[in-house]
DNA sequence: TAGATAATTAGACATTTGTCTAATTGTTTA
DNA sequence: TAAACAATTAGACAAATGTCTAATTATCTA
């Protein structure tokens, strides 16, 4: 849980959840979104992946990525017990 | 929504939202919790209600927190756009 | 097979964050 | 009204985080 929340922190990594919500996408495509380097978003997208928030598929040079639902449900279930 | 992530992204701060699902507590009470000084959790303390997820009433000396859990609504909602 | 392209890794650096001690504010009560 | 108590504010400091440039790895194609 901890991983999510750390994960979720942070505005550009939210804003390529909602990206990949649209389509899946390769790194690079990810990347044409910001105004920010490679490298850098290279670092955001292994946190979201660290935290099951992603998931990969490498496709010859590209590695495509894509939104993992699943995940998502652990924290609506954690938000839906706070609130009891 | 960037406040709210922030405040959620810390254990301490998501025990102390556990404990007040279970019935209000004022800082004091909170702070017997943790292992931790009470400036330490008046900090944490403060994040959560900056964010909107706790509320305070003042009752003489003490400080009486409870958790807000309208702002809690507005995570679900982000988290299931997330999901379409 | 050499050069180009996609992506990541490594390492440096500034900013943010969480913790502490000391000091301050506000309230109660002897 | 002075001392005690509850809580917060101020300021210092170490650890974590986000960004960058440079280097590396893996794949494609002329």
């Amino acid at each position: 849980m901890n991983e999510i929340f750390k994960a979720l922190n942070d505005p550009v990594r939210r804003e390529i959840l909602k990206l990949l919500r649209e389509k899946d996408m390769n790194a690079g495509e990810i990347a044409m979104n910001f105004d920010m380097t490679a490298p850098s978003i290279s670092h955001h997208l292994d946190k979201l992946k660290r935290a099951g928030l992603v998931s990969t598929v490498k496709q010859g040079q590209f590695v495509n990525y894509s939104l993992n639902t699943t995940i998502l449900d652990d924290v609506l279930t954690y938000i839906l017990t706070l609130k009891k």
